[in-house]
DNA sequence: GGGGTCAATTACTTCGAGAATATTTATTCT
DNA sequence: AGAATAAATATTCTCGAAGTAATTGACCCC
C-alpha cells in the first residue's frame, strides 16, 4: 500500500494527498496531524510532511500552533453562515467578471459541462449514501467553468477555497445528503440558461442560492454537541 | 549583525523578515529566493528557509516552481486592474458587516485610530521622500480598525492579502508619491463621517474611491518597460 | 482528597549532508 | 557555422538524527 503516486515532487504529492484526506472526511475536524504518523502513512520524512503542511497552512486550511503542531481547524455554525456570506458575494463577483469577458468558447464549455453534469448519475448503487465521484467532480467543473473566464486567478483561488471550506462541512455535518429533495437538475439548468441570456443579476442571484441552500441544508442538520458529531462521524468513516 | 528576533519560532521569525522585505522593496519582483542565500542571511538552515516560503507561497506571496525554486511574483499592468475590483468589492462587503456588527466600542476606537493618523506627519524631514514609517503604521491601524468589526477571520485575511498585493506594487512603480496633490486628511474624514453617520452605501463608495485613487495614481506612473523600472528600484534600493 | 511541583516522556523544531534534478557549458555532428 | 547532444556544475529536494520545547504522570505537600 501508500504506493508513490506520479507527482512532480514528493512534497507536492504529500500535499495533495493530506489536502484531499481533509475534505474525503478521512482526517477530522481538531484531529492533530502528526508529521512522524502521516510520513509514516506516506513514505515519506517528516520535513516533507512539514513543507506540505505549512503550504496548506498558509491557505488556512490547516491551523498551525507553535510547539504544537498541526491541527484541523473546528467548525462551528456561526462561522458557516459568515463564509457563505463571504462565499456568495465573491462568486457573485467573479461570476459577473466572467460573463463580461467570457466569449463563445467559453459559453460552449460551459454548455459542455453542464451536459456531462446532467447525463452523471448522482448516486451509484454501490454507494447509495454517497454523492458518486464522478457527479462530485463532474459538479466541481461545471462551477470552475462558470468562473473561470474572469480571468483573476487570485479570485478563482478565493472561490476556491471558500467552497472547499464549505464542502469540509457539508461532509462533517451532514455526510448523507445525498437523500433530499432538492433539484440539482433544476437549478444548474436555470443557472446556465440565465448565464447564456446574458442576466448576470438573475444568473448571480441562482448561483447564491445554490450557495444558501447548500448551507441552509448543512444548519438544518446541525447536531447539538459538534464534538459528539465529530466522534460519531470517525466512527463512520473508521479513522483513529 | 543579523541578530536573531524575539520571535517564537525561527521559522516565523524568517517568515515575518521575509515578508516585511517583500514589501519593504528589499526583494525585487521576478527575483529569486534561494534557501541557501538567505538561510546564510538569517543564519538559519535551509529547512526553515523552505518552511517560510511554503508559508508564504500558500498566501501567494511567493511563486514556487517544482523543481526551480521559489520567486517573487512579476507584476503587470492588468492584474493590478483586477486586483483593485476585487479589493473594493472585498473590502466593501467587509466594511457593510463591520457596520452592522460594530457597537459603540468600535465607532470610539475608530475615532480613537482616526485622530491617530490624523495627528501623524506623513513625510518627516529626515527622508521627505517617503511615507514616514509612523503615518504608513496609523494609516494601517485605521483600515484594520475600520474593517475589523466584522469579525470574520478569513474575510480580514483576504482584505490584507489584497492590500498588501496592491502595496507591492506601489512599492514598486511609484516609490516616491508623496509628492501627490492628494487630500488624504479630507479622505479619511470624509469616510469616518460616513461610517459614524451609518450611511454604509457612502462609505463604501468612499472606500473604493480611496482604492482606485491609489491604483490609478500607480497606473498613471507606470513606465514602458516594467523590467527597467524594476532594474531602477533595485538600483535605489542598492540590492543585489 | 485536591492541588502543585518535578521528572520522564513524547513530539515538535532545526540542522547539515547526501541524492535527485535542473541549468549551464563544452563538445560533436550535420 | 548552427544545432543537437553530452558532460559538468549548481541548486533544489529529501532524509534521519540531534536539540529543544511541551505534555503527561507520578509524587509530595497541604
Amino acid at each position: 500500500m501508500s504506493k508513490r503516486g506520479e507527482s512532480k515532487s514528493l512534497s507536492a504529492d504529500v500535499y495533495s494527498r493530506i489536502r484531499e484526506e481533509i475534505y474525503n472526511g478521512t482526517l477530522a475536524p481538531g484531529s492533530r496531524l502528526q508529521p512522524s504518523v502521516l510520513g509514516e502513512r506516506y513514505n515519506a520524512s517528516t520535513t516533507v510532511i512539514r513543507e506540505a503542511l505549512a503550504l496548506l497552512a498558509g491557505e488556512r486550511l490547516v491551523q498551525s500552533r507553535t510547539g504544537q503542531g498541526f491541527f484541523i481547524p473546528m467548525i462551528n455554525k456561526d462561522e458557516l453562515v459568515d463564509l457563505t456570506t463571504v462565499l456568495c458575494h465573491v462568486e457573485g463577483l467573479a461570476l459577473r467578471m466572467s460573463m463580461e469577458r467570457g466569449g463563445l468558447e467559453w459559453e460552449s464549455s460551459l454548455i459542455a459541462a453542464h451536459h456531462r453534469l446532467a447525463r452523471t448519475p448522482r448516486r451509484t448503487e454501490k454507494n447509495p449514501d454517497r454523492y458518486s465521484q464522478d457527479w462530485s467532480n463532474a459538479h466541481k467543473e461545471f462551477h470552475a467553468t462558470l468562473l473561470g473566464a474572469c480571468d483573476v486567478p487570485l479570485l478563482l483561488d478565493m472561490c476556491q477555497q471558500l467552497m472547499l471550506a464549505t464542502e469540509l462541512y457539508r461532509v462533517w455535518v451532514s455526510p448523507l445528503v445525498t437523500h433530499n429533495k432538492r433539484d440539482y437538475a433544476g437549478e444548474h439548468a436555470a443557472l446556465l440558461e440565465a448565464v447564456l441570456a446574458g442576466e448576470a443579476d438573475r444568473a448571480v442571484s441562482l448561483l447564491n442560492e445554490h450557495a444558501r441552500t447548500t448551507a441552509n441544508m448543512i444548519i438544518e442538520n446541525w447536531p447539538e454537541d459538534t464534538e459528539a458529531m465529530i466522534a460519531d462521524g470517525i466512527a463512520k468513516y473508521g479513522v483513529e
